[in-house]
DNA sequence: CCCAATTGTGATTTCTGGTTCACTCGTGGC
DNA sequence: GCCACGAGTGAACCAGAAATCACAATTGGG
């Protein structure tokens, strides 16, 4: 593999061209990889277990994905992006520093929650991957974080540089605490504590929730 | 460790024998997996990579654990014992609710920062144990988890059962954020920090630390 | 000082699981 | 309807790593 624009390992949904039988198996196998490795670790669940929970059978997979990591990869490349994607839709929007953090908080809270498992899935693997892809993910995560502490510095002005990197990893680790438990409650009630909880590790209010229209991409 | 019904699984520590060459070598296999298995991940790690960091080869290892993955649950279940133990220890004590909370809270931290890899080991591996172990830690778990829930219930009348849980894996998941990121700060400045974010969380204003004495053990 | 039990070593074995391959099946375009 | 190519299958292959084993080295005790 020479240059390797990143994402373009992919064999099947190459050229534009009739995509036939399942024309979503690429989306199961997905699916099944974030759900099983979520579950039981992604090491521990086989090609055969990927491919049977998607419909097919174990080596079958490899006409969608060049290795069982390029699975791992695309997975975790997917949530880094929906996530910086968000975070890009909010700071480009309108609104003060308050009602931004808010947005990004709001945002991560419902990644966490409609992404579950991918997200859980990035959380523990990505310092398993090789080298390469793993710098990568590091470094949109690190720009991911730069987003929140560039948002949240004016409104901690007696935190240091640190502390601030700080505060938001705790916030973060409080909204994604819900990735690794079944509480019973229901979507909305969750989403409303954990966002209480995050902005109180920010130390800061919650901008009246400029709520959806904040959010492009929310319309369900 | 008296009975130690569950981790009795060792040959080589088994009788009051007399140790020999390195007697703590046992440890040091310890502590080599837990470093590099905190780094890389604990199955991309080899018996090798561990005989080495130890200083022995890695079939040598052989001699102080009867499998990989004995190494694994020796490890867990330490870390669960201390935090029980730890907590154990603050509820035995005085003071009242709010009093045993900030101790919770501090005796956590205490472990996150001193115990880093091993807790952070933890959080990413247990679910990949065999069905066993799992549910055996998963109980510890729990029971940990209780024990917070139990004194928090009447600070926070205000919360149902499932929110209260919530709000405690939130504020477990905002201190843990620590195992997954170098902040420069200093242990102190951290730990001080991550107390006021977890209380936060916990929507309960810290008790004034009774410091050492709540806690047995922190002499240092 | 030699014995015996234990710890460490290097080579060997075993086995799991990812990957490859030759082949069949289904489908969309001509 | 035929053809070509993408998708799926099952068997075979193979690497890498965990586990075993026979042997050497170390050390405390009689």
């Amino acid at each position: 593999m020479p240059t390797l624009p990143t994402t373009a390992a992919t064999p099947g949904t190459a050229a534009g061209g009739r995509s036939r039988r399942d024309p979503e198996r690429r989306e199961r196998i997905l699916a099944a990889a974030a759900e099983l490795a979520s579950r039981r670790g992604f090491h521990t669940v086989g090609m055969a277990d990927i491919g049977a929970e998607a419909g097919i059978v174990g080596s079958g997979v490899y006409r969608h994905f060049d290795s069982k990591t390029a699975i791992l990869v695309a997975l975790l490349d997917r949530v880094m992006a929906r996530l910086q994607e968000g975070a890009g839709a909010v700071l480009a929007g309108p609104g003060d520093e308050r009602a931004h953090l808010s947005a990004l908080v709001r945002d991560h809270i419902r990644v966490a929650i409609e992404d579950r498992s991918v997200l859980a899935v990035y959380h523990r693997e990505v310092h398993t991957l090789p080298e390469e892809d793993r710098r990568r993910l590091r470094r949109l995560q690190r720009h991911y974080l730069e987003d929140w502490v560039h948002v949240l510095a004016p409104l901690r002005r007696d935190l240091a540089d640190g502390e601030l990197r700080l505060a938001v990893h705790a916030a973060i680790g409080a909204i994604q605490s819900t990735l690794f438990f079944r509480s019973g409650l229901a979507d909305e009630r969750q989403a409303d504590l954990l966002d209480g909880m995050a902005h109180a590790c920010l130390g800061v209010e919650p901008a009246e929730a400029a709520s959806a229209e904040a959010v492009p991409g929310t319309a369900e």
